[in-house]
RNA sequence: GCAAGAGUGGCGGAACUGGUAGACGCAGCAGACUCAAAAUCUGCCGGUAUUUUUACCUUGAGGGUUCGAUUCCCUUCUCUUGCACCA
């Protein structure tokens, strides 16, 4: 009937040669910025997933523009990382020039989809004059002393041989390769998040992120108020420090009990009577992953250490000390102090190995479980009598801070941010260390610091980066001494590139500055932001951390990078599970466009359902949408050389046009295309329609179905091609029909429709309703005892 | 366990500030066109009963508020996602 091939590639040559979709940084329109997340490039290609989000943000995108804003919708690739990496060491190739094959690949994909990207601004992470501003930031960092390397004690993945993040090692299992990992203790380049993580808790509130996003970031932050304790060390100097949520049960310590890894275990070892024992442990727990660890289901396992106690600082009584695997080493200060009565771990540890239990508030029955309710302080002195649990541990914090063995403290989940790879496939970590000055800056001017090509990819079996082996680039002379110096082989994580990246599509051909200050100011902040939930605790905070940092260092002018974040569901296979090579149920977007077109796919995408959720593919609802297409296609038949509406379809019209305006702008897509499948059916109905009511037809559907409406447009004869247009707008008072339906119920019951005429008085309303003879039916013979009249919608009779 | 969200036909999903539940699409059934098929068009399409008109039931389950509840409140179950021995 129409050749879709012909007809799409057609208007993608047009609008590419027309620089339709160009954003502007020196306009005086109102500015629109939409951002959906850049793909990792990878072998694979598009997925459909990608395409239900880029075409819900082109729709927008497109309609924003036909109303007359600026919009900038750019796209590029965030290309360092593993993947890319993984393909060089097994196939002896460059990761760039597999990066480029699959930039390509990705490109034309999204070009054959009709995206309205501006291209002119595309560049990928691994473009040096990207990343030459990715270690520009760095060297920020550095300067306000927020970069700095440290001893940690860090996930290890023994399979990729390489250092992971806490985020990408979540529940101690690689996020890759699945394998196990291990800790391991490396120096590494860190950035201190964690200073960031009230700023990170605050923000939010200026932003409009879902709340399910709001939520993620809040926990994953986790901040807690309490106090810190010292308890100290019977017979020394030092003092074991602990973090507790709960000072006012101070009195109820039996015990303490420190992390398999505490430090106190190697320095104290000598005093340890049963070091064997502790060791053997320790062993044990260095084994479990962090799942294993955690498994609430676990028995409680631990040693106590025989010779070691401390003074409980509230009432100078010796407390014995145990270590067990159920105290993390990274929160708070890797130690705890037990109160079993109030505390369901501690109670559970206490009863395992025959510990006492002191009662310090009244309220529950200790001797069957852990009483975590408030009630009456008892047997804690000063304590004693207080109910109120606040005040109670404002009285506790104040008794120790008077004797100086305890102070007020906000601990957070949220740790620094490991910032070292040991792989190749990064960016540079641009630092020298000299033998005599230190760990030095690489001077600004010499950025960027660009990646040598390596005789061999493979990580090294010690754990350096491949490029520890390039002894001509590692060997360098120090910036400030001048003598010998060796560059750091670290590279960056891939997070790394996609932490600023926003930023950089509002100026990207800037060589002077990492972006023009007209720029960021003219931009701002994005106004939308599309991703995945997977990022919404490591991506989006990283991104946020960054972004907060440049703006103290007066670099960006806003506080916060994105106003509202976003994030759609995904696509699920025809089975309802999860797209994936092995289990066969991978759909092409490709074979997709090639079969029906990508107005059809497009069209079809935004119609699946709602679009923050899960939705199953249907090939059988892809035709259903193609068979739309097709009948907004045969319409053209029905035009009539008229240049006004339709008089009876000129209100659904109306309401079509505020409907589609209103479900874009709110990502109800769904209900848009609903609207329109509407519209078209009663077009259908009628033997002739004007070319306007074709038109705005068309022109409504141009945002989901671009090339098709365009098309249509130019045959049919309407007008300006839509990119050059503005959007339909709507006739508010002529949204009404003259008469309406109204409902009427007796006893709240449906007994009959009719219909009246609009704004009808309830007088006349209720006549119409009496006079239905299935009403009548119900209310002869019975008591009226109320009438419920709602204008132009509803009359019920109640009877008895 | 904690937090957020969601449970509506055979399926995907609609339903404004409480006001005709099931829009729109898919699948299905019947018919038209056709030698036939595809495409297209028309009608039907939650359940039970039925005199085809109407009655009763129906938005996970059970209560409540209300003239009226998918919508508000309480209880409960299930699912999804995030966090999780975080002191």
């Amino acid at each position: 009937m129409y050749n879709f091939s012909e007809i799409e590639e057609k208007w993608q040559k047009k609008w590419l040669d027309s620089d339709c979709f160009k954003a502007y940084n020196d306009s005086d329109k109102e500015k629109y910025y939409l951002l959906v997340e850049f793909p990792y490039p990878s072998g694979s290609g598009l997925h459909v997933g990608h395409v239900r989000s880029y075409t819900a943000l082109d729709a927008m995108a497109r309609i924003k523009r036909m109303q007359g804003y600026n919009v900038l919708f750019p796209m590029g690739f965030d290309a360092f990382g593993a993947p890319a990496e993984q393909y060089a060491i097994k196939n002896h190739v460059y990761p760039a020039e597999m990066v480029k094959n699959s930039i390509k690949t990705f490109k034309t994909q999204m070009m054959k989809l009709g995206f309205s990207f501006d291209w002119s601004r595309e560049f990928a992470t691994t473009d040096p004059e990207y990343y030459k501003w990715t270690q520009w930031q760095f060297l920020q960092f550095h300067k306000a002393g927020l970069a700095y390397k440290a001893e940690k004690e860090v996930n290890w993945c023994p399979n990729c041989l390489t250092v992971l993040s806490n985020e990408d090692a979540e529940g101690g299992v690689c996020e890759r390769c699945g394998n196990k990992t291990e800790k391991k203790l490396k120096s590494q380049w860190m950035l201190a998040m964690s200073t960031y993580a009230d700023r990170l808790l605050e923000g939010l509130d200026k932003t409009e992120f879902m709340d399910k996003i709001k939520t993620a970031q809040i926990n994953w932050i986790g901040r807690s108020e309490g106090a810190e304790v010292d308890f100290k060390i019977d017979g020394e100097d030092d003092i074991l420090q602990v973090f507790t949520t709960r000072p006012d049960t101070l009195y109820g310590v039996t015990f303490m009990v420190m992390s398999p890894e505490h430090k106190f275990i190697e320095k104290y070892a000598s005093k340890i009577k049963n070091m064997d024992e502790v060791k053997k442990y320790q062993e044990y727990a260095a084994s479990k992953t962090e799942i294993e660890r955690t498994d609430l289901t676990r028995e409680k396992t631990g040693v106590k250490l025989e010779g070691f106690e401390v003074i409980n600082p509230v009432n100078n009584e010796k407390v014995e000390v145990w270590i067990s695997d159920y105290v993390l080493a990274n929160y708070g200060t890797g130690a705890i102090m037990a109160v079993p009565a109030h505390d369901e771990r501690d109670f559970e540890f206490a009863n395992k190995f025959g510990i006492p239990i002191i009662e310090v508030i009244k309220g529950g029955d200790i001797s069957k479980e852990a009483y975590t309710g408030d009630g009456e302080m008892i047997n804690s002195g000063e304590l004693n009598g207080y109910t109120n649990k606040k005040e109670s541990i404002s009285k506790m914090i104040s008794i120790l801070e008077n004797k100086g063995v305890g102070r007020k403290r906000v601990n957070y989940k949220l740790q620094d941010w490991i910032f070292s790879r040991q792989r190749f496939w990064g960016e540079p970590i641009p630092m020298i260390h000299c033998e005599k000055c230190g760990w030095v800056r690489v001077p600004e001017n010499e950025l960027p610091l660009v990646l040598p090509d390596v005789p061999s990819y493979e990580p090294t079996e010690n754990g350096e980066s491949p490029l520890a082996n390039v002894t001509d680039w590692v060997n360098t002379t120090c910036p400030e001494c001048g003598g010998p110096a060796k560059r750091e082989t670290d590279t960056m994580p891939n997070w790394a590139g996609s932490s600023w990246y926003w930023l950089r599509f509002m100026d990207p051909h800037n060589t002077q500055e990492f972006v023009g200050k007209d720029a960021l100011k003219y931009w701002g902040m994005v106004d939308y932001y599309n991703g995945g939930m997977e990022h919404a605790t490591r991506h989006l905070l990283y991104a946020r951390f960054w972004h907060e940092f440049l703006y103290d260092q007066g670099l960006v002018p806003t506080e916060e990078p994105f106003k509202k974040r976003v994030s759609h569901g995904m696509i699920l296979g025809e089975n309802g599970e999860k797209m994936s090579k092995s289990k066969g149920n991978v759909v092409n977007p490709d074979d997709m466009v090639k079969e029906y077109g990508a107005d059809a796919l497009r069209t079809y995408e935004m119609f699946i359902g709602d679009y923050s959720k899960d939705a199953s593919w249907s090939e059988n609802g892809l035709k259903g949408c193609k068979r739309f297409l097709d009948k907004i296609y045969r319409l053209k038949d029905k035009v009539i050389d008229k240049d006004e509406y339709t008089k009876d379809l000129e209100i659904l019209i109306n309401k079509t046009i505020k409907k589609v305006e209103e479900d874009i702008n709110t990502m109800n897509y769904n209900t848009a295309v609903s609207a329109l499948m509407i519209l078209s059916n009663e077009y259908e109905k009628h033997d002739n329609i004007t070319k306007k009511d074709y038109r705005t037809i068309l022109h409504l559907l141009n945002p989901i179905a671009p090339h098709i409406t365009e098309e249509l447009n130019e045959i049919a004869k309407l007008g300006k091609p839509f990119y050059e247009s503005e959007f339909p707008k709507y006739d508010e008072n002529n949204m009404t029909e003259d008469v309406v339906n109204i409902a009427c119920s007796v006893n709240g019951k449906l007994r009959a429709t009719f219909t009246a005429p609009i704004n009808a008085s309830k007088e006349v309303l209720l006549d119409m309703a009496r006079s239905q003879e299935n009403v009548i039916k119900h209310i002869e013979g019975k008591e009226i005892i109320k009438e419920i009249v709602v204008p132009n919608k509803i009359v019920n009779i109640v009877v008895k």
